[in-house]
RNA sequence: GGCGGCAUAGCCAAGUGGUAAGGCAGAGGUCUGCAAAACCUUCACCCCCAGUUCAAAUCUGGGUGCCGCCUCCA
């Protein structure tokens, strides 16, 4: 893949663009998540795609430099003294302070990411630990003249960035025509909030004094602050969810540039949302999917991620529960697949080349802006592709799994335990969760029972046992090799009812 | 109101001029005591109408439906 050339669609400029960047290691920005609530897999979406697109930069020899911001400073719900931001929000709803809100989803939003396998950032800032640096971008612009003073804060004036609506494509005639947003003092709609003034005392338990006065950044101040500070200018890449290109994304661009006066990112890349029937799904809205939600339906973190390669990142995807548990069970299909091939190879160890050629349609989709769906279709020929040696066929998996991060090496459920049946013949036990160990006996004796009576024949005996498991989710498969494989899906064995119902004898 | 996107088999979807990838589910078969797995085979003319073209899911115009952004929401 080394000779490939990768080409990303570039929002800037609404077209594919062969990618070549300024830096090594290439910077990659991503925009984090505002830490008042849990992610829910919409958001999680985004993040999968940007760990794609790191783990491909990755595969074609690029080093990367990876920063994640939090934002964990809470800024108004409008920009009227009335309203309350959602960190303060989510802190009164909790009874906890801002401070402790933050820390909690930070924490289990960084879980989240792991338990996706998405690769950690270089960096993690918090916003409220470059407040300083905030300071400093305002008061550049202000310098420059590109601000103003409201009774409420200081703001940026869109008027004298001349450029201001190229990115987004807006026409500005239009966005005043169709005028919504409460314009307060503002000059312009499109003007927005660099600092704004503390509403009074006792009113915010996030507060800093600045050069004027006490008070807190606006929203989009702090990923301009913390990019420019940890990376080279003008960054490689920018990335976020395709609803910040309106908004956040032209502010940042028009704040960066007008302080710095170099151009700010080159390449701009956004992953659209994950849709529903009522269409997309929102933090702010009352029901939500989180990665706990699918823990609790026993669905695994990867199967989520092996959906997000269904479609193409910038095409919206439609979630339903049947739609996510194809792709389970794809996975599932996957590794079982690849768990068959050899892992030792009985002549001399593919070449680099043979590996190489035999992934090439997999690269060329990588390359190709990643089109995922295009890339799992070629892995999926590739590994059964019986022209190919089966041994390169695992070798070529588990590189493409560098990119993918599905753990393609793994058996098709989370955990192996092995007991030993009765008669010392060996069971496989595969688990999606821990089983304890009384429980694991009982399903050995049951399991010993039903060995018994089919090597008696008596296989009305042996279908029944089968049957009552079956009936608990419980499958038992009997293997070619004469073992017997038991899977137990996530949950059965913790549910004490379920556990009495099955083994009532 | 402004701007943008989408509409492909039961489901998730790729494909943007040459006659429809892949996955899941389904059907038939081989195998199996049965079941599962595995393997083989099979399963769409692409929302509607009108155009352009030798040729369109793919381009143009119109229609219908759905969605997103413009509201600190990835």
């Amino acid at each position: 893949m080394l000779g490939k050339k990768l080409h990303f669609y570039n929002t800037a400029h609404r077209s594919k663009e062969r990618f070549e960047p300024l830096h090594d290691p290439v910077s990659l920005y991503c925009c984090g998540p505002t830490v008042y609530n849990y992610a829910h897999i919409g958001n999680l979406r985004t993040y999968v795609f940007e760990d794609v697109l790191k783990r491909t930069l990755n595969a074609f020899g690029y080093n990367v430099k990876h920063v994640i911001n939090i934002t964990d400073v809470g800024h108004l719900t409008s920009d009227e003294d009335t309203g309350e931001d959602k960190m303060e929000k989510g802190a009164k709803r909790e009874g906890k302070s801002v401070w402790d809100i933050a820390e909690h989803f930070t924490r289990t939003f960084i879980q989240d990411i792991a338990s996706l396998n998405i690769l950690p950032p270089d960096r993690w800032p918090k916003a409220t630990d470059h407040i300083p640096q905030m300071i400093e971008l305002v008061k550049k612009l202000e310098e420059r003249g590109f601000t103003y003073t409201t009774s409420d804060g200081i703001y940026f004036d869109t008027e004298k960035f001349p450029s201001y609506t190229a990115f987004a494509g807006l026409d500005a005639e239009n966005l005043r025509a169709g005028e919504r947003v409460d314009m307060g003092e503002k000059r312009s709609v499109t003007d927005f909030a660099l600092w704004k003034f503390s509403p009074g005392e006792g009113k915010r338990q996030m507060e800093w004094e600045s050069p004027w006065g006490r008070g807190f950044p606006g929203w989009h101040i702090e990923c301009s602050a913390m990019s420019l500070a940890y990376l080279p200018q003008p960054i490689d890449i920018h990335c976020g969810g395709a609803d910040h290109i309106r908004v956040h994304h032209t502010n940042e661009i028009a704040q960066s540039e007008a302080a710095t006066g170099k151009p700010f990112v080159r390449y701009w890349l956004h992953g659209e949302f994950l849709v529903f029937e009522k269409g997309k799904m929102a933090k702010s809205g009352d029901h939500f999917i989180t990665m706990a939600t699918l823990r609790q339906k026993g669905v695994a973190p990867l199967a989520y991620r092996m959906f997000c390669y269904t479609a193409h990142y910038r095409t919206p995807l439609s979630f339903s529960w049947e739609a996510l548990a194809s792709s389970a069970q794809s996975l599932a299909n996957l590794r079982r697949l690849i768990g068959s091939l050899p892992s030792q190879s009985k002549a001399s160890p593919p070449t680099t080349l043979q590996v190489a050629g035999a992934l090439d349609p997999f690269y060329t989709a990588l390359a190709d802006d990643l089109n995922m769906p295009r890339a799992m279709a070629a892995l999926w020929d590739i590994v059964r592709d019986d022209t190919l040696d089966a041994h390169l066929r695992r070798v070529c998996a588990e590189q493409a799994d560098n990119v993918l991060g599905l753990e393609l090496g793994r058996p098709p459920t989370e955990t192996v335990q092995t007991v030993v049946g009765a008669e010392g013949e060996a069971m496989r036990l595969e688990c999606a969760t821990y089983v304890p160990i009384d429980l694991c006996n009982r399903l050995t004796a049951l399991l010993s029972e039903r060995r018994r009576a089919r090597r008696e024949k008596d296989y009305a005996t042996a279908d029944r046992i089968r049957q009552k498991l079956g009936a608990a989710g419980i499958t038992v498969k009997d293997q070619p090799d004469g073992s017997t494989t038991v899977s137990i899906p996530a949950g059965v064995c913790t549910d004490s009812d379920r556990e009495t119902l099955i083994f009532m004898e």
